[in-house]
DNA sequence: TTAAACTAGTTGCTATATCAACCAATATAG
DNA sequence: CTATATTGGTTGATATAGCAACTAGTTTAA
């Protein structure tokens, strides 16, 4: 590639030229694309599952019962895309779901034993992921760096 | 890289539940979600650029005669979707290219006249909602934020 | 030299995401 | 009550992403 130095000619409060791999957006992109990379990748290999589905699983381990549009909520995937996604969990049987008796439009959704199985086999090898991660933080760091996503993510929301 | 469960054998050592909402790669993932998501709409509404689009001119603002392979390597999008979005670039007169003398198999991009125009509206407006995201940070954590990011970035890359 | 390997770029196929329209059940306001 | 709005969920159309096959030009090594 031949380097060009376009010279920052105006005198104004930003530079002319973005530096593309140091603006926090894309660095924020393409940080997490890099680590959903290598989850979805064993997710699929090891599970035969796709990330959203798996999130929708993990929502019903944490909050068994749940509907389809509290998942949605839960994990901001559009309801559509869970709609989907359930279609393949309940025809593989790692989901189940019932009409909910008080409100006959809502279904309750649950894993299955199968499903149970499935998740309790995921959960640890996500927790040893999530660890391996941070091993390049000390604890107080991992503990900034939590904080620190927690306020951005709030504040992104402010401001949006 | 493939996470193994076999990493795990003693299963006591993680909860038998996980919280979704405070897993890293989930948190990295919404997080860079929502914040794409306020600038795609920006871009859309204000340029009509998919972050795609706009990617890619970002990088020829910084290196203009790059080809489409060295676009694609730096934002880390494939080559066939580069080669798309360009189609719209070239077509909407945004982006040039001529055959490399040197390599006939290469083409040298450029911004246009127009997309150098366009390029010069956006970078402001890129740097605006980097300093008004940042506004949660004080200076010093800016800086550790950055270093945080960066060092993940790279330990992620390892372990994969 | 020249055959084989490699590289730049395009295209087709498939999976996934987004938006909007829609159906059926429920809640609400007049 | 009944008409209207709202909610839970599905479906269709369309855009985007990722993988693989392919063409054409270039490099390598026998």
């Amino acid at each position: 590639m031949q380097l060009n130095a376009t010279m920052n000619l105006t005198s104004s409060k930003h530079p002319a030229v973005l530096t593309l791999e140091r603006f926090l957006p894309y660095r924020l992109s393409i940080l997490s694309n890099r680590i959903s990379g290598v989850i979805a990748e064993t997710y699929k290999d090891k599970f035969a599952l796709s990330i959203t589905e798996w999130r929708i699983m993990a929502v019903l381990g944490e909050y068994p019962g749940a509907s389809a549009d509290e998942v949605s909520i839960k994990i901001q995937i559009e309801k559509s895309m869970v709609s989907r996604a359930l279609q393949k969990l309940l025809a593989r049987h790692l989901v189940s779901r019932e009409l909910d008796v008080a409100d006959r439009r809502r279904q309750n959704l649950s894993l299955t034993e199968t499903g149970l199985e499935i998740y309790q086999q995921i959960v640890p090898v996500s927790y040893d992921y999530e660890n391996l991660l941070q091993e390049c933080f000390s604890k107080p760091e991992r503990e900034l760096f939590d904080s620190l996503i927690d306020r951005l993510y709030e504040h992104a929301q402010d401001i949006s």
